[in-house]
DNA sequence: CGAATCTAAAGCCATAATAGCCTCCTGATA
DNA sequence: TATCAGGAGGCTATTATGGCTTTAGATTCG
């Protein structure tokens, strides 16, 4: 998959994190947010992982921002809530002999790599920051 | 959804197509890209119901790129793929009082907004041409 | 210190949407 | 008219989404 409902639900919980003092309970958030409980607590977790957010437990706990909004990247959001890799496009045959194992590269190989980098390039720039800031 | 495989495919064909003198057919686009030959044509009959392609039917029939390159935007082949708008980041809450309804506005919809067009600028500048010309 | 409480963490299960498969129908070409 | 390829629909499998329960770590209070 490329891009679910994960990436938007994180986006929508960092936003709301930026701006909170405390850190939040999943709970709150999934009230504050209209977004299901148990699937954000799964993305908040994966995201706690990845170093974006950090999690206290017991009374008070909660997730809050572990990075300045300026560090965190919409491409590091996506890549550690999306399961699988960071990629977007992929070239299908691959296994064959796509990318470089054999000496003749899938003709379409090159312009994926190109349209993969500009998406990529183009998250990695955007920052929560840019999104937050006024 | 957001973004499918649906998206990846269409991109796929019309890197493939771009560089075709004549109409290929979803067969052939199906076996020299690896995709599933039926759910390719679904999205290639979208492709030519939003004039993105032209479909030819009979005998050496297919589908040829119906526009410039540089006049295909990424945006417009997801949008037309992707059943849904173009929508990609939405605020959950909307049904309430998000966008305009009430006086009071949702406290993340500005900045949704600011994303969503970030990213649609993106997708809408970023067209077939980018990718394919050297 | 220990018990009660709070919340993240992690698992399993149900549902909804997507991805993929197959068949018949329609229009075009030769 | 025979054949080729798109158009359209139904059906199945896989994946994403969401619900629920149990476990584990942390805090508060007695």
């Amino acid at each position: 998959m490329l891009i679910t409902r994960a990436s938007e639900y994180a986006i929508l919980s960092l936003i709301l994190l930026s701006s909170a003092k405390e850190p939040m309970d999943s709970e709150t958030l999934s009230r504050e947010l209209s977004i299901p409980k148990s699937f954000l607590a799964k993305i908040l977790q994966a995201l706690a992982k990845s170093g974006v957010l950090k999690s206290y437990k017991g009374a008070k706990g909660g997730f809050a921002l572990d990075k300045e909004t300026k560090d965190i990247s919409m491409l590091a959001v996506m890549s550690c809530v999306e399961g699988k890799a960071p990629a977007v496009f992929e070239c299908a045959p691959a296994e064959k002999s796509c990318p470089s194992e054999q000496a003749n590269i899938c003709s379409i190989w090159p312009f994926l790599h190109k349209l993969q980098g500009k998406i990529d390039s183009f998250l990695e720039e955007l920052t929560l920051a840019d999104i937050v800031e006024e």
